[in-house]
Parts: C-alpha cells; structure tokens; sequence
DNA sequence: GCCGTTTTCGGCCCGACTGTTTTCAGTCG
C-alpha cells in the first residue's frame, strides 16, 4: 500500500506545482518522503489508530489524513483523479527526466500532447521541440541524452560498483597543483546503497587550473558545465560528476551542505532560523556577519549539536540523539575481526579454501568461516551430508597449516531453507558445524504469511545460528521476497538466532531501518561479506555502512568480537 | 496543507547554473 499511495502523493505535489499552486506542493512532497520512509504499512496504522494514527506521521495533518483513509477505504482519492483528468500525463515517467519540472510537464501537453517518456523520447527526435517557445537545441538534445541514460542505468549507481574510482579521482585531484584539499559529499560520503552523482569539494589556490584538469580527465565522457566555482561532467562510467572550489572560510559549510541529506539539511536550516542564523553552503550567518563555516563540526556545535557521522544524516533522530549527546557510538570500519559468510570453489566460488583464508588474513581478519551452498541449489554443485564432511576435513587440514592462533578457519555452510521451512541438510550434520547459516534461495513468490512461518520454522531449528541476507533482494535486478520483518526480528530474539547484514554491494540486506529495529529489539547481527572470490573481503566496507546507516554500534555485531566470545554468543 | 521556542495565523530552505531570453524563469541539489 505504502509505494501506491507515495506515488499518488508525489503525483499530487507536481500536479499542485503545475497549477501554480503554492506550498502545497511541499507539504504533499513531504509526507510522501515520510511514508516512503516508514516501515510499517500505513493501512496497519490506519487498522489499529483510525485517521487519527495517520495523523502522527510526520507532515500528515487533518487533510492529507483524510485523502488516505479515502485510498485505504475505496482505493481512490477523488482530488487526485480530478487533477489528473485536467492533465492526465506520466507525472512519473517524465519527471525523471533530468531537466523537466512542472512546467516544462505543461507546455509539453500544452503545445505538443505528450503524454508520457516514449512520447517525448519520439518528439525529441523528430526535433520537434524546438518549436515550443523556451525550448532550445540545447533543451532537445539534454532531454534526449537523459532519457537514453534512464534506458541504460536506470539513474541510480551501486556505492561498492563505483567507489575504487571515486577515491581515485578524488585522489588524483588532491595532486593538482594549488589544491589543498579534496573531498567528497553527497550520497557517496552518506555511504548510500546507491548513489546518483559525484559530488566534490575543493580548496585550491589556483581554481582554473583544477577545473582544467578535471573537465580533461580520461575517465570524463562529457562536459556540462565548466565555470570558475563549479563545473559539471558525465563520467565514462555513466555516473554525472561536479566539482566546487571553495573558499577556506566555507569548506565546512560546503561539505555539510552538500553531504545532506536534504531532509536532514531543511531541518537543520529551520533550526538555524529559529535561533537566529542562516544557514547556506557559505556559513553560519547572524547578520550577514559569519560565526562558523571552516569546519562541520563548529556550524554543529554553534547550533547545539555533537557532530555526526555522514551515515546517520537523514533527519531520522540523529538531530534530537546529537543534541542530546545521545547519538550512538556506531561501530568502525576497523572493527571487525571476522566473516562468517564466505565461499569457495566446492561450490560456486572462484578461489580455494586456502586461497580465501589467506586472503582474508591479509586484510587483518582472525577467522573466517566457510559456507558453501547446500544440495538443492544444484546449479552450485551444493554439498550433501557426505561433501560436507569431506569439506570439514579439508578445513583441518588448512587449519593445520596456519598453526597457532592467529587465524582460524570454521567450519560452516549455507543451508537452503526448503519450502515447508525444513533444512536440506539433516540434523545430525549441521550440530557438526560450528556456524549453521540458512537462507532462502527457491520459491521467492510465496505469500508474506507463507514465507514467514517458513523461515521462523527455520530460525526455529536449534542447530541454525544465522539467517543469511534476510530478504533476498538484489539492488536493481531482484525485488525483495515478501516477509514480516518484524516478526523475523521477534523470532530471532526468542530463538537467539543472528540476522545477517549482507556486505555484497547489491544485496545490502539487511536495510538500515530493519537494522535500526533489530538493535533496538536487542538481536544480534553479523556483517558478511559472502564473498565468491578472494577479493571480495574489500565489501565488508559497505556492509559496516549499512550497519551504520542502522545506528548499530560495535556491541551489536558479533564478528566484531574475537573467535571464544563469538561463539559463545551462537545456538 | 502543515505547523508551533514567532503557537491557531502567517509563514513555509536556499543559491547556482542553464538556456533562452534581453533581465529571468525553471530546474536542480
């Protein structure tokens, strides 16, 4: 219900914007972000509070209260399809189209009938757009090379898929002669499972000389915009990249700013207001004289804030937690001493046992654990009762070639959870195991009520220790399979089962606010890389984001702790 | 349409750049 009733409300806001309407706009925006954002299904709010429920969502008042329960009801808002029968066009499909607003929306009905993208892709080619006064060949050809990059990319970029060449044109850039320093904001420093542009910072003596080199890179495929404070490029990649030279005075007003994320910033500048200030990517202004903007952390604390880590910037309580000096003490990107989730080429791996083990010591892990799939996923080569003890001989036997503490490999798999929520591994084989993980890898489709007795009856089995990437999702390829998280998360605190917090860049699941929830039901968690190849450990990066995302602290996670304790905390 | 350390009316985040136009509206982040 929830993404049905977000696009309506977003559908409302442009429709509002298009009419000339004024701030209603925003405050439809605004509960469409808050709805987005919620966990629970609003017609469970509505089941068990009445309209007066829904009005405890943020940004939802009497009025707006009032169109859902219409939608919850009749599955229609009158309002809406009125609106929507004075310009009925994609809303959606259009204005994902960079450069095209609300009004560009009307004029484009207006003048030439389009309706929907296709439509506009067809007119844009046909170089028929021109003929609309305001529009340009510049206008044409920018719609037409963003529609081709919807085509191909779908707008969005998978953070661990273009980090490595983020910090290395960032580092390039450092080198530049008059550069003094070189950062990046935006969703990138956010850690975001995904990311949609490069934002830089920049402080350089010599700003020509930086944008020369940045608008010349070899990794640049396009360029926008080149000016003296800001210039824009599409990078080869496909991801759109800008850069801003800024003044010392305002690098720390800058970095903020452009951090976001935006809702954490309209929170942040009202604040500023309500005390006096003024807030903008310059500084902290009282009267046009500047109090704070070198550093993040004096703007913060001019405000009354600790400052906060990037990845807890979403206007989700870090602000009141920061205040407070409540914020939680997230766990580090240091902080983990082992992977519970790895696999080799007994199954679908590329390395050996070895291979891996070695692999992941070089990066200062003490313990890894082996967990190759299991029989029914057949096209892995998944290990039965017997492979599965040939593999734990074989594990000894690499044990016994590290010799001394240092590092340990465990012994483990990853089980199948059948769909009668049964094991493909019998009892008797997983009790010789020291970390038993089960995941769901059949069977997607089932109904949320279905696929939840499944796998609590799963979580249920004494011997199973960690529920592996909890809802199956692949970022941009796999919807998430339908499950009642909350009831996962209360079965993992009564059977002492540990949720996985998957590191792989497009699984990342859990998501944040599923973290966020399991620490505060006091269910521990494991962050895994599932690493196929050897150098998959480099992932575990982004699954400690992920975690951070979710508030969670080093206490939370168990492969933060040194093998004894590790163990110790599993069935 | 929402909301309250400006509290039931009167505000609502803010600045840069583009394209097209000749002084600025629209879009974006």
């Amino acid at each position: 219900m929830n993404q049905e009733l977000v696009k309506i409300l977003r559908e409302i806001s442009v429709l509002l914007e298009i009419k000339g309407v004024e701030f209603k706009p925003q405050a439809y925006e605004k509960v469409a972000h808050s709805i987005e954002m919620l966990e629970e299904d609003v017609k469970e709010i509505y089941k068990k509070g009445g309209i007066e429920a829904l009005e405890k969502i943020s940004g939802v008042g009497r009025g707006i209260a009032e169109k859902i329960e219409e939608y919850i009801k009749e599955h229609r808002i009158k309002d809406y399809l009125s609106l929507k029968k004075e310009l009925p066009v994609d809303i959606d499909g259009l204005s994902v189209v960079e450069g095209v607003g609300p009004k560009m929306i009307l004029k484009l009905y207006e003048e030439l009938k389009i309706k929907t993208r296709d439509q506009l892709e067809k007119a844009a080619r046909a170089g028929k757009l021109k003929s609309i006064e305001g529009f340009g060949q510049k206008t044409e050809e920018n719609i037409l090379r963003s529609i081709d990059f919807l085509k191909k990319e779908h707008g969005r970029f998978i953070l661990g898929f273009v980090m490595p060449e983020v910090r290395a044109i960032v580092e390039k850039i450092k080198k530049v002669d008059g550069v003094e320093k070189a950062e990046f904001a935006g969703s990138i420093r956010r850690m975001q499972e995904t990311v949609g542009d490069l934002d830089i910072l920049v402080i350089s003596k010599k700003p020509s000389a930086v944008m020369d080199f940045f608008v010349s890179m070899s990794e640049v495929e396009a360029v926008y915009a080149k000016g003296d404070t800001k210039s824009s490029i599409r990078l080869k990649l496909g991801m759109d990249a800008d850069l801003r030279v800024l003044p010392p005075e305002s690098f720390g007003a800058a970095l903020q700013y452009f951090t976001g994320d935006k809702y954490h910033n309209i929170e942040l500048r009202q604040i500023a207001i309500k005390q006096g200030y003024k807030l903008n990517e310059y500084g902290l202004y009282k009267d046009k004289k500047i109090m704070a903007g070198q550093t993040e952390e004096e703007i913060y604390q001019k405000l009354g804030f600790a400052w906060m880590p990037p990845e807890l910037r979403a206007n989700r309580g870090e602000l009141e937690a920061a205040r407070e000096n409540k914020l939680p003490k997230l766990i580090e990107y240091s902080d983990l001493v082992g992977d519970l989730q790895v696999q080799t080429d007994w199954t679908d791996g590329d390395n050996s046992i070895k291979e891996m083990a070695e692999a992941a010591q070089k990066i200062g892990l003490k313990y890894i654990c082996i967990t190759d799939h299991t029989k029914t996923l057949a096209m892995t080569g998944g290990s039965d009762e017997k492979k599965l003890l040939r593999q734990m001989a074989a594990i000894d036997e690499v044990n016994r070639e590290f010799q001394g503490p240092g590092f340990k490999v465990l012994k483990g798999a990853e089980v199948n959870i059948m769909k009668d929520g049964t094991l493909d591994i019998d009892d008797e084989t997983l009790a010789k195991l020291d970390v038993a993980g089960v995941s769901v890898h059949s069977n997607f489709n089932m109904s949320e009520k279905d696929m939840t007795a499944r796998i609590i009856r799963a979580m249920e089995n004494p011997n199973v220790d960690i529920l592996f990437h909890p809802t199956g999702r692949v970022i941009k390829r796999r919807e998430a399979y339908k499950v009642d998280m909350d009831e996962l998360l209360k079965t993992a605190k009564r059977t002492k089962t540990v949720m996985e917090i998957d590191a792989f860049p497009d699984r990342l699941d859990l998501k944040d606010e599923y973290i966020r929830k399991a620490v505060e039901t006091g269910v521990k968690l494991a962050i895994d890389s599932d690493a196929h190849s050897a150098s998959h450990f480099q992932y575990l990066e982004y699954g400690i984001a992920q975690a951070r995302r979710g508030w969670a602290e080093k206490k939370d996670i168990i492969n933060t702790k040194d093998l004894e304790d590790m163990l110790k905390l599993l069935k």
